[in-house]
DNA sequence: CTCGGTGCAAATGCTTTGCAATGTC
DNA sequence: GACATTGCAAAGCATTTGCACCGAG
């Protein structure tokens, strides 16, 4: 993961939609996710980049994050629960989660031939991709033994 | 998609459950349940009881759904908004969604090879699976015209 | 009778919004 | 300068909870 080719996009991304402005807090914000290995909710974010020395309001952590989700930096998902988790999706291979009831793990896995299906269901109904996921929910090997 | 199935399989499980009582109000929102056609919310889901006749707080709603989720009458879904999805899941076979970003349309679709590939990803990896679903979002050939 | 379920309203917690001040272009 | 962005706090909204009453077993 180069943090440098990550900055740039969300400066192309930023100069080529006359609506938004190159601020420093988007890049506090940026640099923070780029540190963040895993899953990660706002909060999360937020406690991350104040640590970081940076000053931003929970506001703007949700108003750039949406920023970089528009510009494929990061992606979001909704699992079971009442929040919204984000990942950096930059540099990183299409994956899939599993994801534990028991213990709240999540597990990646990728598989070319399914999204290879995925692809075939999709243009085959004239439909385009945005992004994708599949969740599967259950109990994990380890949960199991217990 | 026979009824009064439904209302056996809801039965028996509460039985065989002792912490949970039969009550007419269960009754009152699965019957709304199986009356939906497609995905609902719980706010729809509430209406839909009310104007049937039966009178039941939200409370109750929520409480049920959380019961028949349990005896796998109904799927929930959280796609990308800020609520949850639900719709009945009796008598139906395993699907997946493609979600219209614009439009909001939700197109189902079932897939074996797909269900099987997952099949072998999760026995791999010895988890037990629950429940699943592939979300795939992007724009719909409807939208992708206008 | 016992104790889980219900209704109501208030609380919770994530996310969004309104507005004045700020900083980018 | 114009106007998008920010910070702050307050509002929104789906969902959950507390509690007194009710009713199934």
């Amino acid at each position: 993961m180069d943090n440098q080719a990550a900055r740039e996009i969300l400066t192309q991304f930023l100069k080529s939609n006359r609506k938004h402005r190159i601020t420093p807090e988007r890049f506090a914000i940026l640099d923070a996710v780029l540190e963040i290995q895993g899953h990660f909710d706002a909060e999360a974010l937020y406690y991350r980049v104040m640590s970081n020395g940076a000053k931003v309001s929970k506001a703007t952590v949700y108003n750039t994050l949406d920023v970089l989700l528009d510009c494929g930096l990061v992606s979001k998902y909704r699992f079971a629960e009442n929040l919204s988790r984000y990942e950096k999706a930059f540099g990183r291979p299409h994956h899939h989660h599993l994801i534990c009831l028991q213990c709240g793990d999540i597990i990646e896995f990728t598989n070319e031939k399914l999204d290879k299906i995925q692809e075939e269901e999709c243009s085959s109904r004239d439909f385009s991709t945005q992004s994708s996921a599949l969740q599967i929910f259950g109990t994990c090997s380890k949960c199991k033994k217990q």
